[in-house]
DNA sequence: CACGCAACCTAACAGTCGTTCGGTCGGAGG
DNA sequence: CCTCCGACCGAACGACTGTTAGGTTGCGTG
């Protein structure tokens, strides 16, 4: 078995766990069990307990990036890149739903000085989104206010990006246009049909 | 002192430190230091670790209702119901920011039967969001897609509802009128001021 | 064959955890 | 006076924690 693979394995493992039972809870000796080693075989690939939550939450980070990247790449408007950047987000809450609980939940509990490299990939999803309101701003909102604008918007998604809302791909797709009609024209707007956010999702190439 | 007191000081303790440390983090000694007792001296007052984090959920979540029973009623229509409601929620925040960290951090790691009993509260805030919602709505959206929006509603203020964002009780009110506005007509209309929804705090006696 | 090293193991370490046992103390009731 | 009881404490219990020391394999290389 390829020490590539070995390495899959025991991360894989750990999100499973530690967003099952919580950090402290999740139990080095379980997560190698659930990985198909002995606990020393684990210590032989990882540090310790904090490199493991580090490992897990650089590579989801970096994953939920790379995965923004590709979708703003295909959206030519500042609205197919709002909803490119929900698309992404709902799409790794579904695919993800393990990985995205232990990025809000437990990123908190790394010591330093991983957390700080931690926070710094946070915030620059935070920030991306923030760009996108601000070019999509129409009325010249300060910094603070568009700050605020953006953590309403991913607090939405965080609210719903969970298995109960989203059962399958098309869910994500539907959900996405519903969320972006809702933020841009808001609730008392029709906003669960073929409107005008739907039609921003042709020109995504996704 | 009186015994209730001692009961306030241990809840309070068992809050503030949960909060900063996570519930299994949390040891039961440190919470007894906290309250200014000897470890026995706090198994005398409670049963146990899990009956600890279920009366400080417990007890919060009967304060977030009550204070939100209060809100509704000096609320006149639908659009003051759901400013009640997105202040009451901002204001928990502010004055109970270790109590809502817990809310929605660590319910899921109390034991059955406590957490069937904690999730029946949770679950009727959500009705409450959910009926308001219900009223306001002017297109006949189905009993999931309101359910998606109040998810949608209380993630937007769970994104917000923490001290960097909200720095004293005027904050709360501003806040509440921008996240009204937004949540109603979305992020394209103006929401940063004197327009439609701040007017709709003058009917509410909070 | 001999060597080295990666891959993994068993067994133990010291520390902390939640919980409980067996008290002490002071005031109220008879 | 004695007794009882609630309030509280020190010390210990067994279980579990993260971590490490010290192996044992098995394969690739010279």
């Amino acid at each position: 078995m390829a020490i590539e693979t070995r390495y899959n394995d025991i991360l894989r493992a750990a999100t499973d766990v530690i967003a099952r039972r919580g950090y402290h809870q999740a139990s080095i000796r379980e997560i190698a069990r659930a990985a198909g080693l002995s606990l020393a075989g684990l210590y032989h690939y990882v540090g310790g307990k904090d490199e493991l939550l580090f490992l897990v939450l650089d590579r989801s980070l970096d994953t939920l990036l790379a995965g923004l990247d590709r979708a703003q790449a295909g959206a030519r408007s500042p609205e197919g890149r709002l909803l490119a950047l929900i698309r992404t987000h709902l799409d790794f809450g579904f695919h993800h739903a393990a990985a995205l609980k232990i990025i809000n939940r437990d990123w908190e509990l790394l010591a330093e000085p991983r957390r700080s490299e931690v926070a710094a990939k946070r915030q620059a999803y935070v920030q991306r989104g923030l760009a996108i309101l601000r070019e999509l701003d129409p009325h010249g909102r300060s910094g603070d206010e568009l700050l605020s604008a953006t953590n309403l918007l991913l607090g939405m998604l965080n609210g719903i990006a969970r298995r109960p809302f989203i059962r399958s791909g098309d869910d994500v797709r539907s959900l996405a246009g519903v969320v972006g009609a809702l933020f841009l024209y808001g609730f008392l707007e029709r906003s669960t049909d073929g409107g005008r956010v739907a039609a921003l999702g042709g020109e995504h190439d996704g």
